[in-house]
DNA sequence: GCAATGACATTTT
DNA sequence: TAAAATGCCATTG
């Protein structure tokens, strides 16, 4: 049991509100957690969690990369295909298209798509409407 | 309390 | 882009 509990659970709600189909660094987690600097704890906190109800795998390093090492890299990388997220040839995550800012309540928001860009990781690829 | 470690971030080469 | 070095600080032994 870390000390610093408290701060373990605010890591986690920042973690939780890491929207599907996007991901977000250990430095945002700690920002919004409000531990600007710990980002290094933020990894320390999913660890300890091993396998709970925190989408632990949303979480990647700076670069867009896949700091765990072993079974955790396996199933991160698993799981954020499953949500859609592209890795490049790389293994490496476009944070300009899936990283999330949290910095506000607009981050659940898509961002803007770019010209020629791959367009946004929709995750309804057939949005037909019910005729009302 | 000290020394070593680590799921990081940033800067420089 | 990749690799190395440095800063940062809680956790662990």
């Amino acid at each position: 049991m870390p000390a610093s509990d408290d701060a373990y659970a605010r890591i986690f709600r920042a973690v939780e509100a890491i929207p599907r189909g996007r991901v977000s660094t250990y430095g945002r987690i700690a920002a919004r957690a409000g531990l600007p600097g710990r980002a290094r704890q933020v990894g320390f906190a999913l660890r300890s969690l091993g396998d709970g109800s925190v989408p632990w795998h949303r979480v990647v390093n700076a670069g867009g990369r896949l700091s765990v090492v072993g079974e955790a890299a396996v199933i991160q990388r698993r799981r954020l295909l499953a949500e859609g997220i592209r890795f490049d040839a790389h293994d490496r995550i476009d944070l300009e298209r899936f990283g999330c800012d949290l910095a506000g309540p607009t981050a659940a928001s898509p961002p803007p798509a770019r010209s020629s860009g791959p367009a946004v990781p929709s995750r309804r690829p057939t949005p037909r409407r019910r005729a009302g």
